[in-house]
DNA sequence: AATAGAAGCGGACCATGGTCCGTTTAACCG
DNA sequence: CGGTTAAACGGACCATGGTCCGCTTCTATT
């Protein structure tokens, strides 16, 4: 599977890699964890997992995972920076998953279907993560929300897509406008105060997508 | 001036209304603040505005803000039922006074104005003002970031003008979708992260308006 | 004006995110 | 293998959001 981005642990896994970056002190990176900071994080990801899936996101309080974990409170800060930090790592598992399926999964979500049927897939299963994921994405605040890796690899795969169907415009902007309406804010507030039922929100955005992707300003 | 909500500082705000009240008990309401209570809520909005206003977002804590109106703590929390609360006070004022501008002000974006060329001065008002109170707005959290009234009345204006352009589909989710990139956190990403201009993403929203509002959809 | 009772008040108290620093330990080297 | 060093560790400590409850004050009623 094919990895876009990586958190801090991840970076460097391997001694091998390592030694290739003292060959090539170009692609110098912080030096691979000590193991038992690896065992540590593996460790609390793990505990943290758990918290979640048994009590729900409010249960993950920093002590308890330390405890769960059978380390320090000091050690859980020093690997995921803060409890959004933790949360935004937790994310990142299935962030990451979704990514390998987005690139070399089955169609249509995957390539083998065309452009358009991949773009509709695409928005659709992007609202269906983010919704699953909506308490662990409103934990992570700021890191989950939007964090930068997430949005870069959805944005530049809604450009490539867009781009296949021959759009013009300023692709930059209209993949944000595309992906801006599948934010879990957005979807939360329809899905559940609003009250729409989930295939009516994809209903529309498939309408929408038509308007950009068929607009006569494509056409010289 | 119109106002299409109030927080609870102003459900109520005269005798005479609540004499109303009396004689009309459909429209119950909460009765109306004791008076100690209405002067607490306006010193402790004043003294949170000038804290924002000299020392930033992140210095107004609930200790300093109840200090600095000369009251207790409780009284804040009694108020403003949290720190997410009050930020959502401070935004609801000028909230209102932007929708008093829609509403009632001078073209474009007041009435005056063709439809379209008030969606445009809509969007690029929004955008304006979502990136000025950005930090308060990222305080306010739930409260503040898609406050159901602000949303609400934003998507119902945005229904009206698509509405006038006899725009065809699903308006309650077109009004949503052309909301969305007009999120606080979409413009950030966009003006700070990305560092795209803001005339740039307005130029941007101006044309995806013009993909929907133009699109063959919408001609039978 | 007296009174009753609801509403408001204040600040002690609690929970939790986040910091700090003295101690421990893994990793590398001679 | 023993020494050196940088990294990691742990848990005491701090700051701040949020709760609670006994006391005070306002307001409506008579």
């Amino acid at each position: 599977m094919v990895r876009f981005y990586s958190d801090r642990a991840e970076t460097c896994p391997t001694t091998s890699l390592c030694r290739v970056h003292d060959l090539l002190p170009m692609f110098d990176q912080p030096p691979r964890e000590r193991s038992d900071a690896a065992r540590n994080r593996e460790a609390l990801l793990a505990a943290a997992a758990r918290l979640v899936e048994d009590h729900g996101v409010d249960a993950v309080t920093m002590d308890s995972v330390a405890a769960a974990a059978g380390v320090g409170k000091g050690t859980v800060f020093r690997r995921f920076d803060s409890r959004e930090g933790l949360m935004a790592a937790l994310l990142n598992r299935s962030e990451t998953e979704w990514q390998g399926l987005v690139i070399s999964g089955p169609p249509p979500l995957g390539p083998g279907a065309s452009a358009i049927e991949r773009l509709h897939a695409f928005g659709h299963s992007r609202m269906e993560v983010n919704l699953q994921h909506a308490e662990l994405i409103r934990a992570a605040g700021r890191a989950g929300e939007r964090s930068y890796a997430a949005v870069s690899f959805a944005a530049m795969h809604m450009r490539y897509l867009l781009g296949q169907l021959e759009v013009r415009g300023d692709l930059f902007f209209l993949a944000t406008a595309l992906l801006a309406p599948l934010e879990m804010v957005v979807l939360v507030q329809q899905t559940q105060v609003d009250a729409i039922p989930l295939d009516r929100v994809q209903a529309g955005w498939d309408d929408l997508v038509r308007r950009v992707v068929c607009s006569e300003v494509n056409r010289p």
